[in-house]
DNA sequence: GTCTATAGAACGATAGAC
DNA sequence: GTCTATCGTTCTATAGAC
């Protein structure tokens, strides 16, 4: 067996197990008996349980990242060739289909996106350094494009709703097939452009609001 | 110390350590050790660590959802005394307000709601069936709800619009501190009812858009 | 009901032969 | 680069004195 192929063994395992029980309930030794290796590869490859959560995250998610960024910027270009200006929705289908669909493919993206659900969810100081230090980018592209197809809306506005839509998206990606369960099959999350078409009609509509105003009393 | 203090006492430092940690990265013996009683505490009063777990749970939930159904009945009444319709931001806030609410508050609830947003981020079987059987009944009523204050929206867009309100809610959950540090400041989730407010905005446009169409290729 | 003491297993990590 | 063997630690859980 070469080199590339028990690091890549130990990651695909890692993968899975960490995005089906988190990585404080999988132990590196299920990790090395998944993947059907030697106990003490995980340490001569990464050093640590710690090193090889990293790897697991890196791998996937800069791919994933600049195709967000490529879409983006091919809608730009198409809009204005066209003389029009980016729309709303093609800002929101660059950032969530790429996602989406990485969910589905089965060369398991749909753990590692699993993964991700989980560490939006995770309050822990080092996580959330993590995750801001690897989407500052994005977040910084993103917001301009959709400032840029807001005029009217607040900044202060704008920044919750980025946040409800990472909400919305992030939900969806954690587990593909609550949807279903809870509307006990009227909702089918395999159908991949279904999914993205709703997620997209729900925040652009929820991107678009009137300026929110706090509740009078009744 | 009495045996209301001490197991009130583990419950309290359980639910803290978990929602920062999670629950596999945090152990019996650290729970006890905060809570300054006795290692063998836990199994005497609960049994089990995954016992305790469940007690954390249940100790809050119940009351929570209670105070979502009354509100959402009380709303109803005065609606149909005023001889005007339930809104859609009415359901909305009676969901979503007694969340935000305890997730502010100084007694621990803050904690009990970072765990419930993990939770939701968590896929295994048992935790969702666990969720699911807890949240039927809330599901129910409040679907019903929302069907009648929107009258011509779909079935199956109605479900999908629910999980996503579901989903920027759960994350706004998660972590009050993550919208002020990714906005630099920007947004102030300390002010709660401006955050409530922010929610049923985005939320009640998300769930009035226009039938949800696929994406033509562009 | 609270304590000490400890069983018995699993953990991350490493040393050293091949 | 892969293996076995094992270190030292920590874990959940329990038994039994007080």
């Amino acid at each position: 067996m070469t080199k590339a192929d028990t690091r890549q063994k130990i990651l695909d395992s890692a993968e899975v197990l960490f995005a089906e029980h988190g990585f404080g309930e999988v132990s590196v030794r299920q990790v090395v008996q998944a993947a059907e290796v030697n106990v003490a590869s995980i340490h001569y490859y990464f050093g640590s349980k710690e090193a090889l959560i990293e790897e697991v995250l890196s791998r996937r998610l800069a791919p994933l990242n600049e195709e967000r960024l490529r879409q983006l910027t091919e809608y730009e270009v198409a809009a204005e060739k066209e003389g029009g200006a980016l729309s709303l929705e093609d800002v929101l289908y660059a950032l969530i289909g790429p996602a989406i669909r990485l969910s589905r493919e089965n060369d398991g993206g749909e753990y590692f996106i699993r993964l991700m659900g989980r560490l939006f969810a995770e309050p822990s100081e080092s996580v959330q350094t993590m995750l801001k230090s690897r989407f500052k980018e994005l977040f910084l592209r993103f917001n301009c494009a959709l400032t840029a197809t807001l005029p009217k809306v607040k900044k202060r506005d704008l920044f919750w709703r980025m946040h409800f839509v990472l909400g919305a998206m992030s939900l969806t990606l954690c587990d593909r097939h609550r949807p279903a369960v809870w509307s006990d099959g009227v909702c089918d999350p395999e159908d991949l452009e279904e999914v993205i078409a709703q997620l997209v009609t729900f925040c652009a509509a929820g991107m678009r609001a009137d300026a929110c105003k706090k509740r009078r009393k009744r």
